[in-house]
DNA sequence: AAACCTTACAACCGCACTTGC
DNA sequence: CGCAAGTGCGGTTGTAAGGTT
């Protein structure tokens, strides 16, 4: 036996949202919250989905949302976010606050496809389309030999202690992305400034943001290069491995 | 003005993952 | 441990709006 739909789909309605639908779930999740999305048409007295109901709070009713055109940053931001991250939307729109994982999807297949194939850039790889394709140069985070190098190194395990017939522990290469990480108690680097992550990311710049930072106005030439973010040089070595 | 084409984006679908029993 | 329900994610589709012929 298979697995039940979501809904009993003879008795919802598809298509485009109406004016009166929109106001009754907003209504409904203003008084009750979000959660509980199978039974929230039913509570709502809606005749959607609750997949349906949850996409449509998601992209379009929550009141965090931007909407509007995305500003040059946050172009630059979505692409070297996707050449880190891929087609991890939801990774990726957790990084842009008010924009959300379809709203990102849509606007790179739209928008940013097309801008960085008229730079001559492969969007699915981040290198030149001329470039000869390879299994070395065709996933933004592959690990080349030399650098496997520096994984086993940075992870302080001696590759010369494991023979061939010993297996490598499992490695788990979840990657976590977060700014250098600055003990409370240590003395402070970078001329006596802690790191920001909306700066340093350049999500804001220190005249907005609250963290009083002088130095991380995004492009300033004393700012963090997270990750390699402004220069374009991706430094994946420092990628956190849990 | 009409037909056709292109673009943009909301919404759907199916699969994978998580959670609770 | 296995199963089912619930949820989230990414790929894809449908369609309205605008542009071009």
């Amino acid at each position: 036996m298979g697995r039940s739909p979501c809904c009993e789909k003879a008795h919802t309605n598809k298509g485009a949202w109406t004016k009166e639908e929109d106001d009754r779930l907003v209504a409904y999740i203003r008084a009750h919250g979000e959660g509980c999305w199978r039974s929230l048409p039913k509570a709502a007295g809606l005749l959607r989905c609750g997949k349906s109901c949850r996409l449509r709070w998601i992209n379009y009713l929550r009141p965090d949302l931007k909407r509007g055109n995305f500003t040059e940053e946050e172009d630059e931001l979505i692409i070297k976010l996707h050449s880190l991250l891929g087609n991890k939307w939801s990774l990726i729109a957790g990084r842009l606050p008010g924009r959300t994982d379809n709203e990102i999807k849509n606007y790179w297949n739209t928008h940013i496809r097309r801008k960085l194939l008229s730079r001559g850039i492969d969007p699915a790889t981040h290198r030149p389309t001329n470039e000869p394709v390879s299994d070395a140069t065709t996933m933004p985070l592959v690990v080349r030999e030399e650098e496997k190098k520096d994984f086993i190194g940075a992870l302080g395990c001696d590759e010369e202690k494991s023979t061939s017939q010993e297996r490598l522990p499992d490695l788990n290469l979840e990657l976590r992305i977060s700014p250098p990480y600055q003990h409370p108690t240590e003395p402070l680097k970078s001329g006596g400034k802690r790191v920001c992550f909306s700066c340093s990311l350049g999500l804001m710049d220190g005249e907005q943001c609250s963290c009083n930072s002088t130095s991380s106005t995004a492009g300033s030439s004393n700012s963090i290069d997270f990750l390699g973010l402004k220069s374009g040089n991706l430094d994946y070595i420092r990628l956190e491995i849990k």
